[in-house]
DNA sequence: TCTATTTATCGAAATACTTAAATAAATCTA
DNA sequence: TAGATTTATTTAAGTATTTCGATAAATAGA
């Protein structure tokens, strides 16, 4: 993983709503529909959708479309290609 | 680690010239000095203080006074902690 | 088709972050 | 002590992020 990668985890990472988000998702093993997050975090819905939509795009979690909900999921292999990274910043 | 620490670690970690800066320190073996980085990143002098303070605060770096100079250091125990956190939000 | 439900987008306000010029503080050296 | 060097602080401008109301889009179900 290159800086740049790591900077756009690393911000998606860096705001304690989406930290919520991501251990919601592993909460509920393995995937969630972003209608249960409305009850669990304490934002309007649009401000959901926007932490949601950061997230994916950082790559940190991935959706599929069921009807007209969506299934949100963790993508492990990424958050072990970050820690790699941390990793290399250690001496 | 909770997660207001990661989070702070986070934001410490998501901006470019942080990055440099730790990589910097990194291959100093060790240690480095403030004006050692005036050179490597293209930033003012006042820029990289400010860098360098957040990357104090998050405590990923520590620092101590020689002379005029300051000498940096990584936290690899620190990281090792965030790692930890990061191990923790995977399923 | 009509209505309700779920999610996404737009626009705007509030807040936070990044940067650098000016300058201060600390300390080294001549 | 005086001047040079290194680091920190203040202030302000520019930029980015967070939040939410309004509203749109998609689709399920009656």
């Amino acid at each position: 993983m290159d800086a740049k990668k790591a900077e756009k985890i690393s911000k998606a990472l860096a705001d304690p709503n989406r930290l919520t988000i991501l251990k919601e998702i592993k909460k509920s093993r393995q995937c969630l529909y972003c209608v249960d997050l409305n009850e669990k975090i304490n934002l309007a819905q649009p401000s959901i959708a926007h932490h949601l939509k950061l997230l994916l795009e950082s790559e940190l979690v991935t959706s599929d479309k069921e009807g007209r909900n969506v299934r949100y999921y963790l993508n492990n292999k990424l958050m072990d290609e970050y820690i790699q990274f941390i990793e290399g910043l250690k001496n």
